[in-house]
Order: C-alpha cells, then sequence, then structure tokens
DNA sequence: GTCTATACGTGGATAGAC
DNA sequence: GTCTATCCACGTATAGAC
C-alpha cells in the first residue's frame, strides 16, 4: 500500500503498457507498418525502452500475438456437444473471442500475415494443426474429406473477420453477434457435417 | 550469358513494363510495403522514370487497380439466368476473374486495404456500390434484407480469396475451381435466395 | 528520355549519460 | 531504469546532367 500520497513511482507497470499497446498498433496497423517509435508514444513511454524490455521488434510483435488463448481446451466443449448445431457454436465462441480484447492479438496476426510472409506461415500453421485439425478430426466423415472441410470453414471465418472488423462492411460490422450466428451458423454446419457435392 | 539480343530500340514499352512490375509487386506486398525502387528494378528500369511516367506513388498505384472489369456489364448475365444456381454461377465467375492475370489487380487492392485505410475505402465503396447492391438488388426477397444478404456473400467471397491466394491453406489454395463452385456455390446461393432466420 | 545525385523524412537499433 | 543522442538503412521525390 502506502501508494498513495506524493510521488509518481515511476511507472507501476511500463512493460504491460508497452505491451498493451503494441498489441494495439499492431492489430490496427500490422506488423509493417507499426512502428516502435508510435508504440512508444502510445504507451508514454521512450522508445528505447521497447528495446531494453522486448529486443528486436519481431520478439515485439511475438510477445504480443503469443497465443492468449488455447484451442486444445477450448475447443473441446464446443465439439463435445455433438454434431448438431456445432457450426452455430464454433460461430458463436469464435465471434466471442474476437469481439474480445483478446480478438486484438488475432487481429494484428491476421493484418501483419497479408503483407509478411513469415508471419503468414505463423498464421496458417496455427490455423492448420491448432484448429482446423481439431475440429475435423472427429467428424463422421470421409478422412479424406476433413481438410477440404476444414479449409472451408476457414474460409467462410477468415471472410466473417475481413467483412466484420477490417474492410467493414454493413451490417456485418455492426451487427449482433447471435444474428450473425444464426446466419452464419448453417453454412460451417454444412461444411463440415454436409454433403459438399450438390 | 550475355544480353545481346540484337535489336535494342532502346526500349520497346517503358511504360507498360513498369505497369506490369507494378501489379505485380502491389499484389505480392500491398501499397506500402511495395517500393517504387523494388519496382522499377523488377521492370529494369531506373526508379526515377517511375515517377515520370506516372508522378506520385499513389498515382502509379491508382493506374495499376484502375478496375479492369466492370460488374455493370459482368453481373447481368449471371443474375440474368434467374435465382437458381447464381450462387454457383456467381462462385464460378469470381473464381474466373481471379485466377487470371486481371485478379492481380484486385489482389493487390485486397492486400493494400489491410493496412491503408484509403485503399480500405477504396475497395469497400467499390465492393458495396458495385458489386454487392447489383447482385441483391433484383431479388426477391425483402428489401430490408438485402443489405445482410450481400454483406454475407461479400463475407464468403472474401474469405474464399483470403484462404486461396493469400493465406494460402490447402486444399483451397491449389484446388479446381469447379471443385470449389459445387462446394462454395450453395452458401452463396442460401445467402441470396435462402433463409436467414434458420 | 534516361540516369546521377541528392534532399528530406522515417524507422530500427545501440551506446552511454543520468 | 529511463532517456538523450546518434548511426545507419531505406524510401519518396525532385533537380538537373547527359
Amino acid at each position: 500500500m502506502a501508494r498513495r500520497t506524493g510521488r509518481r513511482p515511476g511507472r507501476p507497470d511500463t512493460r504491460a503498457a508497452i505491451l498493451a499497446a503494441a498489441r494495439a498498433a499492431f492489430a490496427e496497423r500490422g506488423f509493417d507498418a507499426a512502428s516502435i517509435r508510435t508504440i512508444a508514444t502510445a504507451a508514454a513511454v521512450d522508445p528505447a525502452l521497447v528495446h531494453h524490455y522486448f529486443g528486436t521488434k519481431e520478439e515485439l510483435f511475438r510477445a504480443t500475438v503469443a497465443i492468449p488463448i488455447d484451442p486444445a481446451e477450448l475447443l473441446p466443449a464446443v465439439l463435445a456437444a455433438g454434431p448438431d448445431g456445432v457450426g452455430e457454436r464454433l460461430v458463436r465462441t469464435f465471434l466471442t473471442i474476437w469481439d474480445s480484447p483478446v480478438g486484438t492479438a488475432g487481429l494484428a496476426l491476421l493484418r501483419s500475415a497479408v503483407n509478411n510472409e513469415w508471419t503468414a506461415r505463423l498464421l496458417r500453421e496455427f490455423l492448420v494443426t491448432q484448429v482446423l485439425r481439431r475440429v475435423v478430426e472427429h467428424l463422421d466423415v470421409d478422412p479424406a474429406e476433413r481438410a477440404l472441410r476444414g479449409a472451408l470453414v476457414a474460409s467462410q471465418l477468415a471472410g466473417l473477420i475481413m467483412t466484420r472488423y477490417v474492410i467493414r462492411i454493413d451490417p456485418i460490422a455492426t451487427a449482433d453477434p447471435e444474428h450473425l450466428v444464426t446466419a452464419i451458423g448453417p453454412t460451417v454446419q454444412r461444411y463440415l457435417t454436409g454433403d459438399l457435392t450438390g
């Protein structure tokens, strides 16, 4: 305690302030366009401190997007309830994450992946091995179709992110999450368990 | 290997060479990351010539993405055949464009839109006013739903672009177009004419 | 028309003072 | 720990020589 009067004790948590500013900057502008100087200004610290705490820009980036959620523990609950309505549940879970502060990390990764090969690779591998594979692996479908089904789900969810957060096309950009769940859930459901040949 | 080729009339078409290199660079890296120097090198000309022919970088960009296709004359054929199978036809037309050299211009616009506000706005307005509006305006649905249906179509198609060309998730990245038409067409069809409440 | 040279700005990174 | 000062690379853009 004893913190109340007198001097500012320097800074309570410079590191956290930098991290928060970095997350916002990367999410808003992507890896290349976000600058350490801007991040430092936003965090009200000196640019040199950013290097002091995090090393290079790339290390800072990895710290900001260090996956704050673990699909391995999140997905089972979504999938366990069985194939019925799994599409809706996936979209709902997805939107809950992306509408939360945690989503900014994902947005940073996505924005960076578009213009930067190594972040694109980071994102692709995370999606394929950590998310898509888990989603389709216990499905009662032809195993040869699983990769395609996973990719199709990714395509719809990636497009949702793009239209809601990046290009911002109304009314998707401003829609209530549940509204989107009922509109898009069936699409995901079909990609997972439906007939893809017609 | 010497670069002879006999005839060397200075340069047959410097302007076109620059434009082609610029399109490729913008498509691959986006507006901010693509540099005039790189473009000039790729076109085997001096950087100063780029300015000489096109003025600023922004003007060069606009020249490269000057929409080479006109939805106003392309869409009627797709829509005229009636609501049945319009989803498949849309996806097919879409993929034909994006798999062609013309698609590079679109990719340049998309990649740039992600990290650059004014190109995002350019893309959004083109999509909403030139494409989506036309697609939904003659649909036999509740007019209040048209914007949502258009946005949903955009979400699926944007996601298709992202997974096929940007993040490159297999097998979508390498799939035969017709394969994707049968898989994704029904989704677009439902967004356009189906029941969105369940 | 084409290239050289350069002005001017931005951004990552580091050394060293306090 | 925090900041000042600085180095260096790169990018846009322009002026002017050939």
